[in-house]
DNA sequence: GAGGGAATAGACTGCACAGTCCAGTCCAGT
DNA sequence: ACTGGACTGGACTGTGCAGTCTATTCCCTC
């Protein structure tokens, strides 16, 4: 109950969160209990005070990244193509990096046998992204910068152009597409989508 | 080698073909060789004669349901609209079926243990489906039915708009949107790639 | 009806793993 | 000095599984 004891007692118990998320993203559920105490540098006993069982320590790992990943509009600059520029090249540069892959990956794969587990996971993270663009785009089309239409559909849509086809790819394995273009891409996907949803009797 | 012995031969092996799809789609690689033996209805050294070891025959699953998944456009209608309706009515019945959402689910998990299974699924599934669809619309960009631009990412786009979301979605547990919707959604995002991809110089 | 290839049931080996148990150490705070 | 809680290492149990082995049956072909 004192500070020191309580202190050792989270880093043990911080460390063992920290290993079991890098051996899980790397070798997915498969990753042993007893690889991650080792891990973690600590007895396997350990691990068993802090967490009840191995599903336990997974949920908890994968709890805590859920509520990591929704990736956010707000306080970017009023104008729509730059606003959405922005969005873009930070919902990539999260679901594409390796992390963000692997974790998908590995919840994915477990979605199944943790069905709570994936829900909260997609509600904390792609719906939850979803909801906030359709917000910004709900105002853009309000102020008449953006055709008037379902904003949580067209929402759905830009998203998938963003990470759908890339995610696909890399998800089998396929290397990653060189960096230098990737400005260039987000800003034709930008470009494609405000084509589609200019205000209507705007020339093309 | 006569005719007879040769169909017992394939009887069996198409057996156990067919039981492994089903035990792996339903519970991915953890299915195990006893259960799926009970499953074709045959004995444990049956299988062991017919697949030299578990992952063998995971790979021949694999590469037989690899070989089935590309989504062609040809010999549909001539009018571009119709014809994207068509594939993208085809290409969601696919992809968003349990069977379909089962295997991606699978290959992805383990695509990191195959990395070759995982490229071959990718290039005959998703790539080629991707080309083909390409090859359609530079067609529609050359007779001026769509705006000129490169077909394959405009290809990309599209699949990412019709199975992103939802893909993510329902790979995450949530549960199919109501069918009667199907329709009017495919058209939805059929025009909206439309409007963007409308040839230019043509009001909205 | 004899021979051979395929199939069968089931026992068996060896391994990896989740989870438990225990005897002992290291430190707080008192 | 003593007590109690966290931690350690390592042994241990039980289970599920891939893959092997064997003895036996079945059936087709000659």
């Amino acid at each position: 109950m004192a500070h020191p004891a309580e202190s050792v007692f989270v880093d043990s118990r911080q460390r063992l969160i920290e290993a079991a998320r890098e051996a899980f993203l790397q070798e997915g559920y498969r990753a042993s209990v007893d690889r991650i105490a080792a891990r973690a540098g600590v007895a396997k006993q350990t691990l068993y005070n802090h967490f009840a069982s191995k599903d336990d320590l997974f949920s908890e790992v994968a709890r805590l990244a859920s509520s990591r990943i929704a990736v956010s509009l707000e306080g970017g600059p009023t104008d729509v193509r730059e606003c959405l520029l922005r969005f873009a090249a930070t919902l990539r540069a999260k679901l594409l990096s390796d992390e963000g892959l692997a974790m998908f990956r590995v919840l994915v794969a477990e979605a199944v046998r943790f069905p709570a587990l994936a829900k909260a996971f997609y509600e904390k993270g792609p719906q939850e992204t979803a909801r906030r663009l359709a917000v910004s785009l709900e105002r853009a089309m309000a102020a008449g910068q953006l055709r008037r239409d379902d904003p949580g559909f067209a929402a759905e849509l830009l998203i998938g152009m963003l990470v759908g086809a890339e995610r696909t790819a890399r998800m089998c394995g396929l290397p990653v597409r060189d960096p230098a273009d990737e400005e260039v891409r987000v800003h034709r996907i930008i470009d494609t989508f405000l084509r589609a949803y200019a205000p209507e009797g705007t020339a093309p």
